[in-house]
DNA sequence: TATGAATGAGCCTTCATTCAT
DNA sequence: AATGAATGAAGGCTCATTCAT
């Protein structure tokens, strides 16, 4: 049946999301995934070809999140100075990631991959990493009054991105921050921290 | 041979620090070790107790030069000001982390550690990233006129610490940074950068 | 093949009988067993999770039909005297036994676990032995006119216990006693003389 | 030195007779034993060839004692009938078998060789066994009055002899006997039991 | 002589995958 | 179309034994 079909399949993607999310591709099992998934063993070798199969369908479904996240934190901003827009970025990027409710798991994927590159991290640099940093270039850019892809430039946006990224990799994180679940005004006051600590650090290699 | 028995323990160990940083705990295989330390399989059981023994020990290998980073770090800035001392740690830390010659796979390691925790990561934490942060605390501490525990303190520690490791990850960091290797003057400007970003930041924060 | 594939099961239960009850549970592989039932090595994880789950099926069909030849036992001196009754349970007993094309190859089994105990021993005391001397209390004490639980009746029933289990461990007894596949009639007399001697053993308590 | 040579040997010995008692020969592993011993890994190959020729050793050990059992259990009733020779044999017999301070291992170690017979039962069988067997069989000849290799004499030695053994394999006996470590007394009550109940058992084919 | 390191065969188990319905 | 049994390679580990001092 068709319908069973698509039900099985959804199924399985949801599982396997979040246990690749939570354990990594290698630790996780296809039979752990069918039996959370209440499906056959064979399903996953049905529905996705193999297991790299499905990891993939579950790195582009988190791709997918993931670009919305940037959309997001971009449309934030729109109308403010570049200043007010990166603090509106900083802000929406942070609740995403680490904000109740919402999809906390794709970070931690995303912890794994980096931590464990296969070849599908390519694809998330350029689909994903490229086009944030695209965007802060353009705001720093505009702070400092110095072309998109001046070396300097580069610097301050990781920097920045380095700042928010840290906040993702929840093993080491979770020792030095508060508990974001419990109390949702940190991540505001983290958020403010993170931008005016990147402003200031901007601004000073201005006046230098 | 007297000398090659008494030196499997040590080709052992080394061959496992390398292949544990390249590929993590669980994708290395004893028997990869073994060969690649040119013993026998069960060279590992016999030196180390079982596969998690050497891993044990191939961390406390890492430790010890972390905590020797840490020292070298610190005492490059002796008799400076809080504000030299901070740019003396970063450019240390930096040299140490990514120079050529150095100790880089325990980095990797570190990484690999980072993303699949392992009950050894308290360990870590607790003898290696808890010393760097208080002395990047007791600096930033100074420089601002608050108190060490103050959470502004604690966050901007958080946000220096986040852009020096944040080019340990080598996968990611890789695709946006110059190739420090083929250029060591290039760590030198990245530290100068990173110092006077988070001074900046830091400085900001004064004003604020 | 449908009808290989569900026999796989059985197949492999039926090499591990043979092969458990020669050897014990520890001196037999899996691999062995899976050779000898002409399936794959995996065969005994998939079917029975893991070794001792295997041994443990074997085990329980062992005491099916241990529990089988104590009710033929007791249900062939049904309507006799209590010394009919004996010597019926004696013979028909030593039958199940040792007798041509039974289940030998239990009582094998019964005797490594007897000399190798592992947590399965309880079971099969619960469960087989005790009914079996239950039955047999029941009948000396009827003979005797004492309580079946009076001491110097359970000493006659692990008297006669004693003898018939001896006929069990094949090793030693074999060297004693003749060859009950060539001739069966030989069962029969043996069996009449460990009735008639535990009779005499029960009488002689009687008047003493 | 030779002198610590033979300490070390005695130590090996000791610690393998106890531990193969206990456990059987396969599941007992020779750093086991040398820790036991606190001897070198290597001791047993050294002082013993391989470890089966420790089981030897020690078996030999064994039946040096079983054999002076043996005789103690004769001698015990020189003078006497045949009838009060038996009594004295059973009773001596038990004494040593299960009696608090005796050699209590020896059996333990016999009842595995039984159940798990090597070439080594052949010479215990022969050595050990048919002497009691030789000498039970004159007795119960003697009482019958027919030649001591008649099938009926063979019989009523058998039926001795399992009572007997019955008591050494601890595992199953221990749930059925009262605790002979702490009741001296109820071993005597045993033999008691076992002589009169296979006197009985005897005089009955006398009649028949 | 007597030791501790080294050996390699072999153990049970797990895994992603394929096969036969 | 969709399942559950079957597969075999590979995993970590244990063992009695041998080697080199």
């Amino acid at each position: 049946m068709s319908l069973k079909d698509r039900e099985t399949h959804v199924r399985v993607l949801t599982a396997a999301s979040r246990l690749f999310a939570a354990n990594g591709f290698e630790k996780v099992t296809v039979r752990e995934i069918c039996r959370a998934a209440e499906a056959n063993v064979a399903a996953v070798n049905y529905h996705f070809g193999d297991k790299e199969g499905l990891y993939h369908e579950v790195l582009a479904k988190a791709m997918e999140t993931m670009r919305a996240t940037t959309d997001a934190a971009r449309q934030a901003g729109t109308g403010g100075s570049s200043e007010q827009k990166l603090r509106a970025y900083i802000r929406v990027f942070l609740q995403r990631v680490v904000g109740q409710g919402h999809d906390t798991w794709i970070h931690q994927l995303m912890a794994h991959e980096i931590a464990d590159p296969t070849p599908a991290l390519d694809l998330v640099i350029d689909q994903v990493i490229r086009p944030r940093m695209a965007y802060l270039s353009d705001l720093v850019a505009d702070i400092l009054r110095l072309p998109s892809d001046d070396e300097r430039v580069l610097r301050c946006v990781l920097s920045i991105q380095s700042q928010c990224h840290a906040v993702m990799t929840s093993a080491v994180s979770r020792r030095f921050m508060p508990d974001f679940s419990d109390d949702s005004s940190a991540i505001e006051r983290l958020a403010q921290h993170i931008a005016e600590f990147s402003l200031g650090g901007i601004r000073s290699l201005k006046t230098a």
